[in-house]
DNA sequence: TAGGCCATGTAACCGGTTACATGATTAG
DNA sequence: CTAATCATGTAACCGGTTACATGGCCTA
């Protein structure tokens, strides 16, 4: 799901700003699947007007530039249900702290415990915005996805819980192998 | 972690090639938390032996080009140490499902089946594959990993499984309700 | 005999990030 | 007085993928 996809999926449910597009998938409801930047979405957002997916009406500010409203079109919403029908690919997973875990001999149980602490930081971190996202956020489908994303990364967590200290001392007796050669 | 650490990561265990470096990120016991592609291994190769991180030795092979053989050297081995040291960002996690889910209502029951059916069909291969990879690894650094992953996997799996016709029933609603306007 | 495995490598491309430029307003 | 929020946009850069080139061996 590149930005363009994105765009073409929030105007979906409503016209918006490419400002408030990036608050959504930051911060908002589509925050714990997704992410981009304004140096996507702006060029994302004229390309789709170009290709008429979209339309475009300002708003004049004083002070602060107009804002750009952009509302998707007919077209948009076909191009948009045709790219939905095609099934999901994989989900991407990508974790610097897997990394290290697999190299806890490596570092040692002080560094291990610390990673493995921001690692359950992250995650409680991540577990409380979807929390709060869940309870700010309406329609059922949307709640649905929320709870998808909240028992996941629950069942992360308690893993990360429970054998925090399994890890550590896999850490701690290896190295104490290392240090007797 | 992009693919030059993941390179000194493997270096680190042992001797390798490019080619195994691949298998090793795209099916071996790294492969549910990175990804590497020939067109990224064999430069940040040459790369790391330019910086004098790994060493390289060539194999002759009959027919076959030779074999080049990397290992890590000290200064190697010293900078990934000191890669590691530093706290781990959070996992990256992308998904073409969850934004299919959160547009239930879009597509309809029928398409809605079909994407959560090949969504549970992907965590079952993966889950799979990862049970196949614990039973064939050793290293208890690694096996912690490994049932990390299969823990985390197993999570999704149920509650895709277990709420997947509470997501149809959803998308059944909405339609109903986008019929009747 | 077609396709997959082994094994290397390069070049074009692409999607995205980072950093910058602009500038008023408001909160701490 | 500083930092953040609002609001847009561009340009340089970068990490990575895709596709290609090469070619012998082995299996179905």
């Amino acid at each position: 799901m590149n930005v363009r996809t994105l765009c073409l999926a929030i105007l979906y449910f409503g016209e918006t700003t490419g400002y408030d597009i990036k608050k959504l998938s930051m911060e908002g409801k589509y925050s714990h699947f997704v992410d981009a930047s304004f140096g996507s979405i702006y060029p994302a957002l004229s390309k789709l007007e170009k290709e008429g997916l979209v339309t475009c009406r300002q708003e004049a500010q004083d002070g602060k530039p107009p804002r750009k409203i952009y509302a998707i079109t007919e077209s948009g919403r076909t191009a948009f249900r045709t790219e939905l029908m095609e099934p999901p690919g994989p989900n991407v997973f990508r974790s610097e702290f897997l990394l290290i875990s697999m190299c806890a001999e490596i570092i040692g149980p002080e560094q291990t415990a610390r990673a493995i602490d921001t690692h359950i930081g992250h995650l409680m971190a991540e577990l409380d915005h979807l929390k709060k996202i869940r309870a700010e956020t309406e329609g059922a489908a949307a709640h649905w996805t929320c709870e998808y994303g909240i028992h996941c990364i629950s069942a992360g967590l308690d893993y990360a819980r429970n054998n925090r200290s399994a890890l550590i001392d896999i850490a701690a007796q290896t190295s104490l192998q290392n240090a007797a050669q």
